[in-house]
This record gives C-alpha cells, sequence and structure tokens, in this order.
DNA sequence: TGTATAAGGTTGTATATACAGTATAGTGAA
DNA sequence: TTCACTATACTGTATATACAACCTTATACA
C-alpha cells in the first residue's frame, strides 16, 4: 500500500519544486545527500533523480550537481483551460446546462481507461456550453468518486466542471488526444449543427499522484472553433529530429 | 564512445519491434532471459525494460511477463516530429511523394502571414505521406528561401522537409493551429478517401531570430490519425483556472 | 472430480559495492 | 604569477544479492 521509498523521494523532491521552495536554475541536493537524509541507497537516490530528469523537471551535469529545469513554454493548446474564462476573455457571455448527470457503473472500457483493477463507480457528466447563446462545446465527463468525492453536489452554475477540478484536485499529468470527428445525431441536436459539419473532439484524461481524475471529451462544431497555441521553444530544444 | 549496456539492450529490442519481428502482444525476454543472452546483470536488464515500458513501447504484467505494446497511430502535438520516424517507430514503412515544386510569388495573404513587408518569392511544396502504403498525411508547405536558400535543392527521399528545416534551421518559436475541416476534391484525391471523411487539419508557422520560417498545413484522415500529447505538468503550474 | 497446496517463474524494489568519467577547488612548483 | 598536479565531489554505469508480490502450473489430497 506504501509508496516505494524511490518514489517517495520523487514527491519530496517535487513538492519543494511545485512550491517554489526551489526555483528554477536551483541545486537540488546530491545523490550522497540524499542518501543521508532518507537513509537510503544511492542506488535508490540515483533512480529517483534519474527518473525526475527523464520527465523534465532536472537535469544534471555529471562532477557538478542536479539542478531544477526551467518549466517548459506550454501551449495554450495543451493547458488545462477553461471555456467560461475563454469566453469572458473574448468579451462575450458564456452560458452553460447540465444534459445529463449520472452515477454509472464503469463499462469494460472505461476501466481501463481509468486504469482501474476492477470496474467501480464514476460520475458521469454532459453538458453543452454557448457563447453569446450558440452552442460551442459539448462535455462529456468521466469523474473518479474516490480522487473527487464531492464532485457531483456542485451545481455548475457559477464554476465550470474543470474549474472545480483544477482547484479540487492538484493534476500532475495530462493526456490530450485530438481527432476529426462526425457528430453523432445525439451530438448534432446538442450543438444544434448539420450532419455534415465535422467536429475537433479533444480528449482529455488527467492525473493526481498516479491516478486517473477525469476522463472528458469535448466536442468543438468546426465551424465556430479552432484550437490554438504559440509559443517559444525551450533553449535546450524539445525539438525531436 | 560505445554505448551503454542498457542502452545496448534497449536497441536489440526496439530493432526487433521496429523491423516487425516482435508485433503488438507478443511476449519479449524475460529478464533472466536478457541476463542468459547478454550476459549482463539483472538489474541492467532490469532497467533497459523499465525504461521501454515507460517510453510507451512495452507493458509489463508482475509474475506473468513484458510484451509489446500496441502502437497507437498518433502525432505528437508539442514536439516538432518528423512523420518518417513516427511510422518508423511504430514499425511500419513510410514513403512519400512530391505532387508539387515550384517557386512562386507570395500572394497578399501569404505576404502577411510571413510578416513581410513586400511580396517576395516563396517556395511551395506539396508531398503525400504514406504509412505502408496508405496516405496518412498531405503536406502543404511554403517556405522563405532567406532563412533556408538550399530547402529547394534537396530531394526528400531520405530526408523529410521537417526534417530538413529542424536540422537546417534553429527554430525558436511557433504556432499550432488545429481545426477539423472536410476535404476539397484535390485533397480527396491525395489522400485516397471519400468526400465525408472528415480530416484534421493542423497549421503550423514557426520563427527563427523573429523571422517566419516556413507555414505548412498538415491534413490527416481522421480514420487514419489523431494528434496526442501527454506529459508531467510543470512545477509552479502552468494551469490556468 | 474438485480443491487446497506447493513449486517455480516473473516482475518490483532495495541494498552494498565498485569503477569510470567529469568538473572544480586547492596545492605546490617553476 | 602561472602552470601542472592532486584531492574531492558528483554523476553514470554495472554487478551481485536479497526479499516481496504476483501468477501459472503441477501435485497431492479429500
Amino acid at each position: 500500500m506504501t509508496a516505494p521509498l524511490y518514489a517517495k523521494v520523487k514527491e519530496h523532491i517535487l513538492g519543494h519544486i511545485r512550491s517554489g521552495a526551489w526555483t528554477p536554475g536551483m541545486r537540488v541536493p546530491s545523490e550522497n545527500e540524499l542518501v543521508e537524509t532518507f537513509s537510503i541507497s544511492r542506488m535508490t537516490a540515483n533512480r529517483a533523480l534519474r527518473e525526475l530528469t527523464a520527465d523534465g523537471f532536472l537535469s544534471r551535469v555529471p562532477g557538478v550537481g542536479t539542478f531544477v529545469k526551467e518549466p517548459p513554454a506550454r501551449s495554450s493548446l495543451v493547458e488545462l483551460r477553461n471555456i467560461a474564462d475563454e469566453i469572458a476573455t473574448r468579451g462575450h457571455r458564456h452560458t452553460a446546462h447540465i444534459e445529463t448527470r449520472e452515477t454509472i457503473e464503469a463499462s469494460a472500457a472505461l476501466t481501463e481507461e481509468f486504469e482501474l483493477r476492477l470496474p467501480a463507480k464514476l460520475f458521469h457528466l454532459v453538458m453543452v456550453h454557448s457563447e453569446n447563446g450558440v452552442p460551442v462545446q459539448l462535455e462529456e465527463r468521466y469523474v473518479n468518486p474516490f480522487a473527487a468525492p464531492h464532485f457531483n453536489e456542485q451545481d455548475f452554475s457559477a464554476v465550470t466542471p474543470t474549474g472545480y477540478l483544477v482547484a479540487a484536485v492538484p493534476v500532475d499529468e495530462l493526456e490530450h488526444t485530438v481527432e476529426a470527428v462526425m457528430p453523432t445525431p445525439d451530438q448534432q441536436a446538442l450543438l444544434d449543427i448539420g450532419e455534415h459539419e465535422p467536429c475537433l473532439a479533444l480528449h482529455r484524461r488527467s492525473w493526481s499522484k498516479g491516478h486517473v481524475v477525469t476522463v472528458v471529451t469535448l466536442t468543438y462544431p468546426a465551424s465556430r472553433y479552432a484550437l490554438h497555441s504559440r509559443y517559444k521553444t525551450s533553449p535546450s530544444g524539445t525539438l525531436s529530429q
């Protein structure tokens, strides 16, 4: 049940970085210092530092030390943005209404997506977001009650589901998949679009401390929305090939 | 100079996966079998398998074994990846052919996109990339001759345009826009898809030292490709609301 | 036949140890 | 002062060993 030692060391270091106590460029404890602090072997300290380096949080220089890395510039495309804020930023009026709200038993596919060992109960929410009265986003979301037990007690008139989850659960990992889809008849009706209007489907999973918090599919009518990002590439170059 | 042992073991396994000798679902040698084969310690074999698992190539089940993972047909969202490499990573065959190659005078729209004060000459390239003979990406690219003067002298049989530009020009800024589109008749023909098949259009501009290097639109048939990214969130939290 | 138990293979983690390579600071000699 | 050398600290890799947890299969037993 208890986490492995190397994972605890990783969490210890990540905690200092996330809290802002250890800032980019700052030196983190050497392997031998971690050995002393945690009474572990050097190989265990090495694994923690090596994995954090692979994850992009640290950089190591032989003979010198290990340092907090500059956080990479992420695009708004992949940030966890709140559609209510985006619409407000444009000076438009955001409205939303809840289409479906229930607690379900996870299907086999959902059990796998949530990385659960056994089927369990999940919150299910379907919502339509509108900009100046025009539907622009269909939100179909599943939430792990273990990660956000009070999710289903919220009324989402003032705070969107994304806004609530970001505030309630510290997300430390994200996965995005974007694809083009044709809307199902249900989706056509909810978004008020024709059957030949293509849509952008943004599928997102988010993790907190190794557990999947939520799985959501955001569907945008192509004529009303595109996803955009612009950013500086990091110095060392995240550009592969 | 010579690569570490664990890296050699990784390459050995990746080679079998890339060549197609080891297919998804197939069992790969256990740690103890690798110990025998390569005369290494179990910890070294463990590191090779563990890192390949973290990289997404393998999946491991305690008490059972290690298996080749199903490679998803996905393109990276945030990195500047080369489609030839992506296809090779899945162990498939990449082919490409040049549809159009010319030097044109920039239109008003292109002049603006390239942030030029006056219309100028631009390289124009249209290419179709195929995976195992099936078209998966239509590349429509414009290149600024000032940034990459020798671009049009390349034959892109061994190196893709993306690969050439990344190596030749230090890109320091990127802009991505993703949208869902219906293919034009020309695009339908080049990608060999029907008129009702939606496509994902990834529009990218890249800058080097303040000048636009290239503007490219990559069109993917929705049924054959999705765009994907997964990453640890940066410490202080790029998560906006 | 059906069920509990044991054995063996597999991954996961942790330790102690060793040696190589690199960068830096300090020391001593020219 | 300047240069060469040395000691030290740090990372990188590799090995041998150990134990735990998990799964499958074979075996013994009722």
